[in-house]
DNA sequence: CGATAAACGAGACGGTACGTCTGGTCTTGTG
DNA sequence: CACAAGACCAGACGTACCGTCTCGTTTATCG
C-alpha cells in the first residue's frame, strides 16, 4: 500500500513545465510533448505517470493551468465593472502569448477524449464559470449592468469573443479587443429612437 | 498529362465520411481517422491520397465541410435580421448534433498544425466570415442594426458564444440560444437613462 | 534493465526458418522476405526486430548461418589431406542446393551494404577462413602440402572455385568438382622435366 | 511502324552512366538506382525503359559491360602465358576500382533473378568463358601449360580467387594477387620426391 | 502525301515495404 | 514491494519505387 511519492510528482510537473518552456520558443505543441519525453526528463519511469494521470493532458493541466488562473485573477477588491474590463483585458493579453497556445492545445485535447474534458471543465472551467457570473452579478447589484438578463448569459456573451479569436485565430488577440467586445456589448446593436 | 481519377476522389470521400459515420455512434472521433484506414477503406492506395490532399484534416474537410456550410446557409433573399436569426439557430441545431463534434474535432487539429490551420480558414472560416460580415452590414443599411460598430466585430460577438459553447461545452447548445444571444446583444447591457 | 526476450527472439528466428522455407519451393528469394513478413509470420512487432538486428540479411544469417557452418564441418580428427577432400565435396554437395541458393543471397545482400558484409564477415568468413587456413597449415605440417606457400593463399585457391560456380553458375556444381580442383591444384599446370 | 527511338536509347544509357558515376564516389549502389530515376535523369518516360530492357540490371549491362569487357582484354598477339599473367592482373586492377563494385553488385543482382543471370551470362560470361579457355588452350600447345587438364577448368582455377575476393572481399584486390596465383597454380602443391 | 500505327512524355494508379515513432501494457531486477 | 528501466505489441506515419495503365502528341514509314 505503498503512497504517491512526493518527489516523483514533482519532478514530473517540473519536466512537464520545463519541455512546455523549451517548446515556447521553437513554436511546438503539447501534441509533441510526449509522456516518454516527460518522464525521461525527470527521470521517472512511464508507468510512475500512467500510475497517477490518466493522460497527458491531465499532467499538463496540473502543471500549468492552477497557475494561469492566478495569473489571470478575478479582483472582488474594485467595481465590478473595472474588475470585467481588467480581467478581459489581461485574458486576451495572456492568451496572446505562448500561454494562450497551451490552453489552445488543451481545449483542443479535449475535443478528443471525454475524460479530459471532464478533468478541464472541473480544474478550470468550474471556477472561472462561477468567478465571472458572481462578477457580473455583483456589476447588476453596483448598477453598472442593467437588470434581467441572466448573468452567465452576460458571461458568455463577454467572454466567448476571447476564447473565439484564440481558438479561430481570425484576428490577433490584442489588449484592445476586451475594451472593444465590452463597449459593444454594453452599448448593444439596437436603433435607438432619437430621444432629443 | 494524365488527371485525377474521379473515381479515386468519390471513393475516399466516401470512405472517409462512412467512418466517420460509423464513429459517430462509437464516440470515436477524428484523431483515430488514419490515413491508412481511409486508403483500405476505399480501396486506394496511400499515395493517390498523399499526392491530392496535404494532410488527414484536408480530406475531412473536402469531406463534409463544404456540405456543413450548405446546411447553414445565409440566406440573402430575406431581411437581413431575419437571415441573422435562422442562420445561428441553425448553427446551433447543426452542431448539436454529431456534425458539431466533427467541426469541433476539426477545429482541435488546427491548433496542432499551422498549415491545416491555413486550409481550414481558407475553406471555411473566409467564407464564413465574409458572408456574415456582409450580412451584418446589410443588416445597418436596412436599419436593423445602428450604424456604428465595425461589421466585423458585431460578427464576432454574435458568433462567438455559438462555438464557445461548442468547443467548452459549459451548456448544451439549444436552438434558443442563438436567440437569447441576439436579444442581448441588441438590447445591451448599459442602464438606460430614463428618458420621458 | 528488462532483457531480450527469448520467446520473441525464438518465434523470429522460426518464422524466418520457416519463410525460406516456404519460399525454397517457390523459387522466391531473400530479396523477397521483407521484415514487415517476419514481424507478421512471428508474432511480433517490427521494432522489436530492429531493436536487435540492424538489417534483414543479419536475422537471415542468425537464421541458418550458424547452421550451415555445422552441417560443412572441418574435421580435425582425421588426416588433414582427407579433411580437406570431405570439406570440399561437402560444401560443393550443400551448396547444389536450396542452402547454396540462401548464401548466394547472402554475399548478395553484402554487396549492396557496408554494414551486412561486416556482419557476414565476422559471424562467417572469419570462422571459416581461420578453420581452412589452420587446416592447410596441418596439411603441410602433416606432410601432405610442400613447404612454401602461404596457407591462407592455398586456403583461397582451393576454395574460390566453390564459390566462383556457386554465384556465377557457369557450370553446375557437383561433389566431383571438388576432386577434380584438388587434384588439379596438386599436380600443378607445370611442365615437369623428364627426371628419369 | 515506328522505331526504337536512338536518342532515347543514348540518353537512358548516359543518364544511367552519370548515376553510376556520381555514387561512384559517394559509395551508393546498383540497388539504389531506380528505374524512375534514371527516367527523370533521361527526360525519359518510364514506359520507354520498360520497353526495351527487361529490368534494371539489363540496362546497366548494356550501359557498362561491354566497356568493361574492352578494357581488360584477352590479347593473342603475345606469348598465352604472358596474355594470361597480363589479362589476370589488369582485372585485378581494375577491380579494385569503383567498378568492381559495380560488377559485384551486378553479379549480386543475378542472384535474385534468373532471367538477369540469363542475360549476364549472355552479354559477358560467355564471351569470357570462351576467351580465356581459348587462352589456356593456346597456352598448352605453346608448352606453357602441361597437356591434360580440362582447358576450362584450368580457367576456373586461376580466375576464381579474383571473384572470390572481388564477392567476399576477405582482403584487397591488388595487382600482385594475380601473379601470387599464377605462381602457385603452376608450382602445385604437391611434394615432388627428391629426383637424383 | 496523307493515313496510320508505333513509340513517345507524362504521370496517375494500386501496391509493398521501408525505417521511425508514439502510445499504453507488461516484465524484470534493484534499493 | 514500489520503482526505474526498458522490452514489448500495435499500428500509423510519410516516402520511395515498383510495374501497369491510360492519356494525348510526335514521328516515320507505307499505301
Amino acid at each position: 500500500m505503498a503512497v504517491r511519492s512526493e518527489h516523483s510528482e514533482r519532478a514530473i510537473l517540473e519536466a512537464t513545465m520545463s519541455l512546455l518552456d523549451d517548446q515556447s520558443s521553437s513554436k511546438l505543441t503539447v501534441k509533441s510533448l510526449s509522456i516518454e519525453r516527460i518522464a525521461k526528463e525527470a527521470g521517472v519511469s512511464k508507468t510512475t505517470i500512467y500510475r497517477w494521470w490518466p493522460s497527458k493532458a491531465a499532467v499538463v493541466i496540473d502543471t500549468f493551468l492552477e497557475n494561469h488562473i492566478a495569473r489571470t485573477p478575478v479582483r472582488d477588491d474594485i467595481p465590478a465593472i473595472q474588475a470585467l474590463k481588467e480581467h478581459l483585458a489581461s485574458l486576451a493579453a495572456v492568451y496572446a502569448t505562448h500561454e494562450g497556445n497551451l490552453v489552445a492545445q488543451l481545449i483542443a485535447e479535449c475535443q478528443y477524449d471525454e475524460k479530459t474534458m471532464q478533468v478541464f471543465k472541473e480544474r478550470f472551467w468550474a471556477k472561472r464559470q462561477e468567478a465571472t457570473t458572481n462578477l457580473i452579478r455583483r456589476a447588476i447589484e453596483e448598477g453598472s449592468i442593467r437588470k434581467g438578463p441572466s448573468p452567465s448569459l452576460v458571461a458568455e456573451l463577454l467572454y466567448a469573443p476571447i476564447y473565439f479569436r484564440l481558438l479561430l485565430q481570425n484576428a490577433p488577440l490584442e489588449r484592445e479587443f476586451a475594451a472593444q467586445i465590452i463597449e459593444l456589448a454594453f452599448s448593444g446593436l439596437q436603433i435607438v429612437e432619437n430621444p432629443e
